[in-house]
DNA sequence: CATGAAAGATCCCGATG
DNA sequence: CATCGGGATCTTTCATG
């Protein structure tokens, strides 16, 4: 996917959306400084372009059920390509993982699980010595308490290259 | 706030909402496989209880901008409530942080730390020392690559209690 | 819970300055 | 870029079974 340039308009419009995935696009026009139809024609120049990727409703989890949330640190014992895709493969397929990214240094990969439960977390941990998947050695920490939630701040990321 | 009982239709609109949170009601509605007046009363319902925190839409930032993805774990040298609460005070101030958890162990906490390049993320780690926040140690994760990024599974979550 | 209906708002897009 | 217009669609609510 191409890149598109993006002015400040295009910026406040995503930063708008990521804060409030509803807004009528009247209201979108004149948060982002536009009127209607040009507002409309540059929402749909980012859609097109993969800028925005989907519409979520942030549900809270905790009112829906009791669930353990852990960050579990992984280092492989071998560092072939294989070996990273195999184990990639199976982050992918486990909807427990809900973010996973790779790393240097001593850890190979971090990645946050939600799961129902301690029993259930337990047999995930399981499951991941059952799969053969290379592991050398990983660590695990719970979530005693969420103390911060927060969405990326668009505007400030997008405007740093330009100082 | 007091929790509702909630019915798998309930849990589907959730879920509905959470995959694509701009669904007309009509849709909604097929989907949660109800007609469309009750599906609204139930939306209303959910809304007014808390358990839709919000809208947003999921921007790509990787086209936005270049930026450094960083875990940073985080063990204070105290122990006291006083040491907690100005730690996390100043994790809630800066917008860097977009995630932070409170664990166990030798570690206290685990955050996910947005910033535009590595100099933004050397002066971040210039204020931590700076603030006087009682940090006894921390390690940074720099991440190289986003392996996975997922919802977490509201119908697996919701249903677990009932096996 | 389902169906049907109706006023009002919004959406999409084209025309124009 | 802004304003205006209008047909299609969606939203919200109410009455009825």
């Amino acid at each position: 996917m191409k890149k598109l340039a993006l002015d400040a308009a295009d910026v406040r419009i995503l930063s708008a959306l990521q804060q409030h995935g509803q807004l009528s696009k009247a209201k979108l026009a004149e948060i982002s400084g536009l009127s209607a139809t040009p507002c409309w024609a540059r929402l749909a120049r980012l859609k097109a372009g993969g800028y925005i990727r989907g519409y979520h409703a942030d549900i809270a989890l905790s009112l829906l059920a009791d669930f353990a949330q852990v960050i579990v640190t992984v280092s492989l014992s071998r560092h072939r390509k294989a070996d990273f895709d195999r184990f990639e493969a199976y982050v992918k397929g486990r909807d427990e993982i809900i973010d996973c990214i790779a790393t240097g240094g001593g850890v190979d990969y971090i990645m946050k699980v939600v799961s129902p439960n301690l029993t259930a977390f337990q047999d995930f941990v399981e499951d991941l010595h059952v799969e053969d998947l290379g592991i050398d050695r990983y660590m695990t920490h719970f979530a005693t308490r969420q103390v911060k939630t927060a969405l990326p701040n668009i505007s400030k990321l997008a405007t740093a290259r330009l100082k």
